[in-house]
DNA sequence: AGAGTATATCTGTATTTCCCGATATGTCAA
DNA sequence: TTGACATATCGGGAAATACAGATATACTCT
């Protein structure tokens, strides 16, 4: 068990991270990440992620902005980072994003 | 099919409403109404549910605020509503989220 | 070392949410 | 009709969130 939603903080923090239309939008486009992000080098991109200015681009917010969204999709669970070098690069949580529709569809 | 989800906005005014403990917390209360709140006539509570008074004693914020928490999670489709007499019942609405527990499985 | 690039963090402002008291609406009973 | 009760709606102040720009950190290449 990696996940449990032990308290309902954590739930509440998930619901607020999906409660943002750009940050929900990432989680959607992340999903095909190789069809929505324009990569150079589409080589590992299922496996590592999309980096943050690819990302960035796509939703036309602040890097800044950008940044503290995936660290709140991040904490949530909802995605997982990868640092690579200079970059760092996110890809959906998909056991976390399983955990958490798993728990709802239990116990909400 | 009654609930769709079709845009965007409509989940995350969803998830805008369970991303509030107290909401959340009147929406786990209302899974055992005869257990969570303590009503005289115990007849018909899961039929017609409970009404925003013994909700607002519970819950312990204002009745205005209930009145409009209830309101929310009833626009979102968490709860459903029935008015007899004076009073308004709120019962969980199940169908809606189930709909919404589905959703989030298969589209999140 | 120094410049360039990618990302994170800090600080501040505009908007939104939280939650209240006051007031309006609707129902019931005398 | 008046008064009591249940609920909804309105208006506002305090707190949180949404974003931005500036700056800090970290890595890379020369």
């Amino acid at each position: 068990m990696t996940e449990n939603f032990g308290d309902d903080r954590d739930l509440i923090a998930v619901f607020k991270a999906l409660s943002n239309s750009a940050r929900l939008q990432i989680l959607q486009w992340l999903k095909e990440p190789e069809k929505n992000f324009s990569m150079q080098d589409a080589a590992d991109v299922r496996e590592v992620g999309v980096c943050v200015t690819l990302i960035q681009n796509k939703v036309g917010l602040s890097q800044s902005t950008v940044s503290q969204y995936l660290a709140e999709l991040q904490k949530t669970k909802l995605v997982s980072v990868t640092r690579l070098g200079q970059w760092t690069y996110y890809k959906r949580n998909e056991k976390g994003i399983a955990a958490l529709a798993g728990h709802i569809k239990r116990n909400l």
